[in-house]
DNA sequence: CCTTGTTTCTGACGCGACGTCAGTTTAGTA
DNA sequence: TACTAAACTGACGTCGCGTCAGAAACAAGG
């Protein structure tokens, strides 16, 4: 394990005895997880594997949750967090899209390699179960829903051309989506560097235009 | 299933009672298996699933398949060769990329949408089985060799912009697989007239650049 | 310190799916 | 019809799941 940039996911590091006893051994057992997943992948998950670290019996797991699913669901409300404030710049903030687009897959790439495999098995755990499935694909459908919005926004200010802005959208979330859970989501993780470029050089060619592509801003003229 | 578009995938249709018997079971449990996958996902598909509609015991799929994801691999042997003959046009012939790139695009869209579930199961598949992950991981990497090649074949033409083949490659295969098993891997799969527009356009921006879009050819200036 | 009630935990169970094997049935051949 | 090889089957042991009745740990009141 001497792949640099890890910085550990912990869940609740904060050991007050306050925090009720339930809290922290929920914790405990999401942090068996993550630790899991961090080296091996979602199908080689069981139920006594998670527990094993943590001391407990294999029914303790199902006072915190109803099943692996569930746990895996727990995990993506955490990671759900940290993408979307990566995401952001590009989403919400005003101003020249191109540099703010740069910034947000800047972000979103470091994001996903921190976290890579633990995102390839939220991604892997969709498709072995139904409910999840659901809350993956709602996931992925906020980001449509926010990527479609922004488009169509500088669809009005005439700095994207007028194209169909919901399956372009979609498409091009489908791409960060799969090429980084490809990329970064086992061992060893790709070279960051040439993802974001590519990455960054769809998106802006797609919607900005290639000329965009050299000058970090240039779209909006003042 | 008053779905348009579906010709049914059959394994040997033909019941020549010449062709050892062997060969024809393998196929009656192939196609038991592509029924089962076009309407449910393959989390549901079991041993005993596959093997009721044939009238034969569980036990005699072992004879044919070591488990059923090497059931999964014979039909992605299947899926292969349609999905290659169609991405056909862009990565082998030679002329104007661009419509070759929208006539590759064209059928490649084509394909997933008959097939849609089915591949969505073979990707399913890849995630619960170390081995057959890398068949189709295997079978994904040949896109982007191929992909890489031509993208750097029409930059030493001058057609492609200085960029980073390989990454690129990538990143646009993933979002050729990904978005087209969102979109065509369940019922109801959506139309895929804008799939195919939303495809094309990135593809061809990114590659060719935002002016090609519009003409159906004028790259290569004769 | 000893009850008492609640929270937390556990061993043991039944279930469903897997993959195997010894042995039976079927089909082809002489 | 008899024989042989191919095709098939019932039954078994294994593994992981999810449940449940009850044990253990813990907190509070007497």
């Amino acid at each position: 394990m001497s792949e640099s940039g890890y910085s550990p996911l912990r869940i609740t590091p904060s050991p007050v005895p306050q925090v009720p006893k339930a809290e922290r051994t929920k914790a405990v057992i999401l942090n068996a997880a993550i630790e899991f997943l961090w080296t091996r992948p979602f199908r080689d998950l069981t139920v006594a594997e998670v527990m094993h670290p943590t001391g407990l019996s294999r029914a303790a797991f199902y006072q915190y949750f109803r099943d692996l699913h569930a746990l895996m669901q727990a995990l993506q409300d955490v990671i759900q967090d940290e993408i979307f404030a990566a995401a952001g710049p590009w989403i919400e903030e005003v101003g020249d899209p191109v540099p703010l687009m740069r910034e947000a897959i800047d972000r979103l790439v470091r994001v996903c390699y921190d976290r890579g495999p633990l995102i390839r098995a939220l991604s892997d755990a969709a498709t072995t179960d139904a409910v999840f499935e659901q809350a993956w694909s709602g996931f992925l459908q906020a980001f449509d829903d926010a990527a479609t919005a922004r488009i169509e926004e500088d669809q009005r200010q005439g700095l994207i051309p007028d194209l169909d802005a919901r399956p372009v959208a979609f498409a091009l979330n489908r791409l960060d989506a799969s090429t980084l859970i490809a990329a970064f989501g086992q061992h060893p993780r790709l070279d960051p560097e040439p993802v974001r470029e590519s990455l960054a050089r769809i998106w802006i060619s797609t919607l900005y235009g290639t000329e965009c592509l050299d000058s970090d801003s240039g779209l909006v003229r003042t």
